[in-house]
DNA sequence: TCTGGGATTGCGAACGGTTTTCAGTATGAT
DNA sequence: ATCATACTGAAAACCGTTCGCAATCCCAGA
């Protein structure tokens, strides 16, 4: 079946091979922002014959057709997400690497200010926020301040 | 003489060697956010036999001792500055790479709430904001993101 | 349905930034 | 000054990513 993806490259008109149809479906169904070493592994499990230079290639084609959209998160790989028409922002939970999406129209608006005030106009910007569950917190907060 | 940076780090107990000596010294006197190679580039005019493999090495101790910090700009290098007290972030001027510092209470404050919102404790976070001249931003201002 | 030719693929080699290995050198505590 | 130790330079290794090339695939047109 085609997945949702599969349907927006088909729309921009993208030529459908099987690989790019396999890679389609494991973004479609990842709820997750994996690297392309971790698409590829969900995709060879699809179809073994996918080498990891066709993902490198179909990541850039969909990022460059803005069906996905790349998130750096500083760990030295590219991460990918569905590109979705909000603007929103990541919290990486440093001691699982779990990844939180979150938007602030107040943040957004505030940052538009910041920029104004310098003299700029935003043409892109990107947060990204590390922390430690408040429950636990204490055991390796780097610099923690107080504790009830 | 001694430069700021030399005298931190004999504070902070380093060995210091003569290329650590130089390193320091381009370090103090930048103004701006090099990386690895502009700073070897540096160093090498003040002292030609200085490897980058020193170079590399000595940003890390650095960087460890906390004498500067990493800034991740997303092109794929390194950059550094010198460590402050003050948090802040870079505006990035997409037309002349420029690198604008900034600082906000309220946004900091903002995050802060927004990360406990999601029952979070900030150990780290980092902001970014790419934008062009408001007085020339007609020109280019539709090429949204460039990709790092 | 069959076909032709440009697009796409797999493989391995190349790449750019960074780290490491290792033998030789310099540093600072004594 | 001496000596153990930490540091350095050069080159190789690394890691994520891209590229070159021959083989293969897709699909518009017949």
């Amino acid at each position: 079946m085609t997945s949702r993806l599969e349907a927006l490259c088909m729309e921009k008109g993208l030529k459908m091979t099987g690989q790019r149809r396999v890679i389609s479906q494991v973004l479609s169904e990842a709820d997750d922002h994996p690297d392309v070493e971790e698409v590829h592994r969900r995709a060879v499990q699809i179809d073994p014959r996918i080498s990891i230079a066709t993902v490198y290639r179909t990541m850039r084609l969909l990022e460059d057709a803005q069906v996905i959209e790349r998130v750096d998160l500083g760990d030295g790989r590219a991460r990918y997400e569905e590109a979705t028409a909000d603007h929103h922002h990541h919290l990486i939970d440093t001691r699982t690497g779990r990844i939180i999406e979150f938007a602030s129209p107040e943040l957004e608006a505030m940052k538009e200010r910041i920029a104004h005030e310098l003299g700029y106009k935003i043409v892109g910007h990107r947060l990204e926020i590390y922390g430690v569950p408040l429950d636990d917190a204490g055991d390796d907060a780097r610099d923690e301040e107080e504790r009830p």
